[in-house]
DNA sequence: ACAACTCGCTACACAGATGATGCAAGTCCG
DNA sequence: CGGACTTGCATCATCTGTGTAGCGAGTTGT
């Protein structure tokens, strides 16, 4: 399952044939620039990524032949942490409540360093695209596994309680930075289960 | 509180003398398509803007002298429903569990009309930052309310849970355009205050 | 060392968006 | 009715971002 490994494919976009040490490190290093500047301003110029960078923005067009082509390198990139992220945690075979908590962490661990290209799920790219929705079917499929399991109440709405989780994330991933990846975790899989009011009172 | 409505200004921005009535109406027209315009891509251009408004480009400019300026009106348009909206469910004086379900309520009503311009709570405008801000804080206030009422728990974070709120109306705003706000709102306050686990199982 | 590669810099072409202006036709309101 | 206002249209200037090309200097890897 996620098959994005299956071709075994390297960082470089396949075709291509092996770059210099140099250029790979340059490109590396405007990746990381682009995720830094695009997360702070989705709408940053080219030219504000390349000084991010400490490189001319001819040289961001050399490596990336246009703007979009830089973000989908970007979206694969991130697609791939994404996935890996997912499937160590085994959500499909682990306890319930193990892999939720599991792949909580590993997520938010991947989340906090690529939020701009993660935010991009639905990308031009189908191979992207597919990732995301692939990884939206083991959460709900994980979910009615917890439901079953008498984790999750027997009434939840699982796509809405996935939508619920995937915001408890991203809260987490945007208010956190320096509070670490397990103990985030925790925070939303006790939000998420728990919710924030008293256990029983008489309420509605 | 939420003095918006001291200055007892008018749709119109201050300083500026009375429009005829079909300026007034063209004006409301090319805000509310803007609204409709932005929120579908926030980097919409005046001309689709004008186009999907049913009016000339430059009729705009006529009206709002830059897009920041147009923006910067829908901003403000919104920010005042939205306040209005929180104000009219008495959030400092209804009993908190009356307060925070009437206040979701409320702010769902505007929020799925209002999007995009609610989305810039961190408006260049200090008027709309401030809104947002006294906003916040009556959210707050609220939640400590609730606590100290044995409606949330003792040990739960204000302003994460704030934030997770914030979240769950995005959320529900997103997902139920077809639902009414107070189904929208039951399902909002009833995950934050219970979550999505079942009552007590020996978990953790 | 030497060939191949890479990068910075300058310059240029191009497209799209913004904003301003004047004029003619239509509309509102006293 | 008649003046004031508003709108559409055509036009123009300007600006910003994107993408291309060539050259010289520096680096890599064999």
């Amino acid at each position: 399952m996620l098959s994005l490994m299956t071709t075994q494919r390297q960082s470089t976009p396949a075709g291509t044939r092996p770059l210099r040490a140099d250029a790979e490190r340059t490109m590396t290093t405007i990746l990381e620039a682009a995720e830094r500047t695009l997360s702070r301003d989705p709408a940053a110029t080219m030219e504000q990524i390349a000084e991010a960078a400490g490189v001319a923005r001819t040289t961001v067009h050399r490596r990336f032949a246009t703007r979009e082509a830089l973000i989908d390198t970007l979206a694969v990139w991130a697609t791939q942490r994404f996935a890996a992220a997912v499937d160590a945690a085994h959500p499909d075979t682990a306890p319930p409540l193990v892999a939720l908590y599991q792949t909580t962490a590993n997520v938010l661990g991947v989340k906090t360093s690529w939020g701009f290209a993660m935010s991009r799920a639905s990308s031009a790219n189908p191979e992207v695209a597919r990732v995301h929705s692939d990884v939206r079917d083991t959460c709900e499929r994980l979910f009615r596994r917890a439901r079953e399991a008498g984790v999750l109440r027997a009434d939840v709405d699982i796509p809405w309680t996935r939508r619920v989780y995937y915001a408890l994330i991203h809260e987490a991933a945007q208010a956190g930075d320096e509070k670490d990846a397990d103990t985030l975790a925790t925070l939303v899989v006790d939000t998420l289960l728990r919710g924030a009011g008293t256990p029983h009172p008489d309420r509605l």
